[in-house]
DNA sequence: TATTGTTATACTCTATAACTATA
DNA sequence: TATAGTTATAGAGTATAACAATA
């Protein structure tokens, strides 16, 4: 009844670590130049797509508690590429808010993010590289 | 020149991340009833599968620091899952062996990693499921 | 001299608890 | 009373440096 022994570089858990791994140590030496880390540019992905957002609700979306996003926007704050600002209608929360240099980085980072995907990309066509990511995303959305 | 924004939630580093996290959320709840965590499960399937190995080669496998093994192979001593051997013909080298325990601990992690991983791939089709992990297994190989 | 395992230590990442201000 | 942000603190998880035993 039990299947052939699943090899430990087989487990999903392993894979998608060591995917991760990978992305990391092909992305974080392109985003160097640019002082910031991937964390961080995730983050002005994320506050700078779209409607402004709460630094709550940024927390949420990328699935990281509020005390952790005090403390990145605090990071990006510091390089001056974000501002806080009270929300207008609900004076508890703060806006995130790019400024012109962190919009500015935020273009250069996305290029560079698409640069080292496809690196990691490589070895798979460009057709089973669209599956792979609309693969994970479905795994992932269904939450 | 620059294409259509890359949201964050399209983006690699945030896929694979939270593929990680989703998998992780189905399948420590059925770990648990075992007494081990999937960190510690994921150790017992490296050393039980193939011939014995020694700390630091389990450790680069498993893409982790020495002494970090350490630590992890004394958790798995304390609870009667190992046995450290000298290996013969290195006296440095401990061969990390399973005992009987062990290894039916192996044996049922190997059973409900299976359970978790189908939970987490049931939105895909079989055909697709299968896609994505071999589409890891080639990027993560690429190293 | 180099390698394996070990220990002590420090660093990073993250969350929990308690506080302030707003609602 | 509840929520958003903040601070202080503590807990994982991990690596670096230094040491002993062995090669």
């Amino acid at each position: 009844m039990s299947s052939a022994p699943l090899a430990v570089t087989q487990r999903l858990g392993y894979l998608l670590k060591h995917a991760q791994l990978r992305l990391a140590e092909l992305a974080e030496p392109l985003y160097a130049p640019l002082g910031v880390t991937g964390r961080q540019l995730a983050l002005l992905t994320l506050f700078g797509d779209g409607p402004a957002r709460s630094q709550q609700d940024g927390a949420a979306r990328l699935g990281v508690d509020r005390t952790t996003m005090v403390a990145l926007v605090d990071e990006l704050e510091a390089k001056g590429l974000v501002r806080r600002e009270v929300a207008p209608g609900d004076r508890r929360k703060r806006l995130v808010l790019l400024t012109p240099e962190g919009e500015r980085v935020r273009e250069a980072g996305a290029e560079v993010t698409r640069k080292a995907e496809a690196l990691l990309l490589e070895p798979l066509s460009a057709e089973d590289a669209e599956r792979l990511r609309a693969a994970l995303h479905q795994v992932v959305r269904a939450e």
